[in-house]
DNA sequence: GGCAACTATGTTATATTGTAACATAACGAA
DNA sequence: TTCGTTATGTTACAATATAACATAGTTGCC
């Protein structure tokens, strides 16, 4: 496993470009509109590798000149995470871009306390473990949720 | 591993009674208090092996004639879980009581989409697969959410 | 272009989940 | 008993999320 993009220093106005660039094709291929909220909703996310709360989102799009109503920012997202291009950080409440829209399943979510910093993994032979061993106890696995919280690389131990 | 306690029919009085008692020792050791509160909110969640919200579990103690007022319930869920406990579900803002407050590490919730109920199993294996692949990716790990989602034994797959 | 059907957005209102802060009460050691 | 500590009651509010309906934009068809 190679370190995480997230956690290491790296040309990130390319890496969200790229990003955008493949959902952008991902929308024509799919046949769906990325429309100016979401694209927006979206962008914003790519700005950092942190996830972001709802309403945090929801400020930055009204700073954008759209409508400071929940429902916006929540339809946005509800859009972007039904296409994968988005994902829940479920103990955070918070949402974050797919780092890799095209390729993304069954992410994994390394999550730094010290920085915020966020980086989705799939980890293919520990979710396959996970699933067989929920399996045996009788168990079929349709969805995960995996988030680990602690420190990445460029955080120090005590922090 | 063998299959889940919650997915299977099993004499519940006595399992619930057990991790009480279990619980109670536990309590007796660490020298704190399983207050009246604390204790009636454990036995509300014990009575299922479900998950239930924060005001499903208020109204519930209400009933047991103490005040419904959200910091009652969400004072005790705090106690709870600190001790070990109680889990929270954090995909389904939910709680649930432990099942081995004796053993629990590092545990795994599968929650059954069709019946509700919540089996915690703790998986080393998959665990430490997790850990590791993290700590390739440059990650300490101090803390996992792992809660996968999907049909229990006893229930068709076709719900 | 004109119209209908569908999709997306604006807007109001409200539901759900969770805390801060301070008053009162119960408990436990001296 | 008295004091410090811990737990509970209570008011008020913060943060997160959705329902429901009105309006506007888009698309395909005539
Ligand atoms: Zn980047
Ligand atoms: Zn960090
Ligand atoms: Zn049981
Ligand atoms: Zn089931």
């Amino acid at each position: 496993m190679k370190k995480a993009l997230a956690f290491t220093s790296h040309d990130h106005k390319r890496c969200r470009r790229a990003t955008l660039a493949t959902v952008e094709k991902i929308c024509a291929e799919r046949n769906i509109r990325l429309t100016p909220v979401r694209r927006n909703t979206l962008e914003i996310l790519l700005e950092t590798h942190t996830a972001l709360g709802a309403y945090e989102l929801l400020e930055k799009l009204s700073q954008s000149g759209f409508c400071d109503k929940p429902p916006v920012v929540y339809r946005a997202l509800g859009f972007l995470m039904e296409q994968g291009f988005v994902h829940k950080l479920e103990r955070h409440n918070a949402f974050v871009a797919c780092s890799e829209p095209k390729k993304c399943k069954n992410p994994c979510f390394l999550i730094c306390r010290a920085c915020s910093r966020v980086a989705e993994q799939t980890m293919p032979a520990a979710h396959t473990e996970l699933v067989s061993a929920a399996n045996q106890a009788g168990f079929i696995t349709q969805n995960s949720v995996i988030e680990l919280s602690g420190l990445c690389a460029q955080c120090p131990s005590d922090s």
